[in-house]
DNA sequence: ACAAAAGTGTTTTGGGTACACCCATGT
DNA sequence: ACATGGGTGTACCCAAAACACTTTTGT
């Protein structure tokens, strides 16, 4: 029989030799942004500032999925943001690279070899509270990544990479689209996340096909030109008409 | 300093929490292939026949495509094949969901929690010497899967949707065909891996655009109908034409 | 009246799909 | 001569892409 202590201290206990990063993507104004961690590394007697990727440990009684969860509530403070796992990054001497990665990661390690699992994630900006964001977290340009941390750089682009095929196959645009949105702002998404332009006539009557786009009797207001009509996206119409071979590209 | 003993035992030593599971395709007589390993585990004074996939532990010198290869060269012979990790399952209790299961894998564990990363691959069966074939292994029907220990079932029903896929993006079949191939052998190829068939000249007008398929100056012997021509696949020519919209789509 | 974004149709081009017959070879 | 798979062309439909003007609102 277990105390309760005990049994707390086994579901925080973490697994070694494998950890989750997760590259969080953010919406706002016409721009992708990705969230990115500063961290100041003493070492040879001066103070290196480094960015990296938000990351964790697995626990004991969690899966992967979950430690990405938990990732996201302690970064932005959401929950049940869709979260993807998209590729494992094992290299023996990952952490190795620079000395001073190296440097801040030794006292948080049970084992000098991690293999870590990449989880890409969409939020959309205005969901977050930044005054409630951790001090040392910053919503970076997707287009101006700095040099991030051990591979971290690697991820992300793959990360990216990832994003956008999926962006191609699944509703995932919603969830960076407020409840109510117009097709402008649809198309505005796409465009920066994929850093391209459309026509807008072909773009509408792409997007016009989709049943699952719901026409409100709703217009925009507090906008000094003419009112676009808002729309909402059904995701049980979506579920029972997507086919096999549908393809979501716009 | 270590001596070569010290140094061959680091070479060979695993790390705990994380492995890697291989589905292997084989391609064979219209039929697609996988490699399965059976396992006799004796449990309650009776014998478990069990099958699974072949798997095995991440040694500290290598990264995770290493330890597949490494699996595929024991299990097959092969070398330099392709291989690709497509998804990673951790539920806490992948291991324990079968009591039998559990207790073939116990002697082998450093941890009782693995985090496990699936990788597919994919091997011509002409080219696999079937009498150096590991005494427990087998070809099984792709199509007709039966039972497997842990979550293996669903590794491998990702594993099927993720070669799909990849063999729509890249150019995956030549993989599995012999250098020199005739239209019907590649689109025989296709309709199994896709269960599915295909109009002779419609899939015929559409690879005849493919600029890297090359059509050789020699024909089929020994076969009692018209002997058809024979093509080859050149890399360079794909890697050169290849564009980011490219679909393989057959 | 002006600025700013909403909204709307037509034409051209190329790819997907459906469909049936003759050809070259071995036996 | 026959059986077997090799090899070819045409017609229809639909989706993608290029392209410009009028409408509605706030200021």
């Amino acid at each position: 029989m277990l105390t309760e202590l005990e049994i707390n201290n086994f579901a925080f206990e973490t697994i070694p030799t494998i950890s989750v990063d997760c590259v969080i993507f953010g919406y706002d104004n016409s721009m992708l942004k990705m969230l990115v961690r500063r961290e100041f590394i003493p070492m040879d007697g001066k103070i290196h500032v480094e960015w990296k990727l938000p990351g964790n440990q697995v626990r004991r009684t969690e899966n992967i999925d979950e430690t990405a969860s938990r990732i996201l509530k302690e970064q932005t403070g959401l929950e049940n943001i869709f979260v993807k796992q998209f590729m494992v990054f094992s290299d023996p001497n990952r952490l190795k690279t620079r000395p001073q990665d190296f440097e801040w990661i030794k006292p948080r390690l049970k084992d000098e070899r991690v293999i870590t699992v990449g989880f890409y994630s969409l939020v959309n900006l205005s969901d977050v509270d930044n005054s409630t964001l951790v001090e040392d977290a910053n919503w970076a340009n997707a287009y101006e990544v700095t040099e991030l941390m051990f591979d971290h750089n690697e991820i992300f682009d793959e990360a990216l990479k990832k994003l956008r095929y999926d962006l191609l196959h699944d509703p995932l645009v919603f969830e960076l689209l407020p409840e109510k949105f117009t097709l402008t702002q649809m198309q505005k998404l796409y465009e920066a996340i994929f850093n391209v332009s459309f026509d807008k006539r072909n773009y509408r009557r792409k997007v016009n096909k989709m049943t699952y786009l719901i026409p409100l009797d709703e217009i925009q207001t507090g906008v000094s030109h003419k009112p676009a009509r808002l729309y909402s996206f059904d995701r049980d119409i979506y579920e029972k008409t997507r086919t096999e071979r549908f393809d979501f590209r716009v």
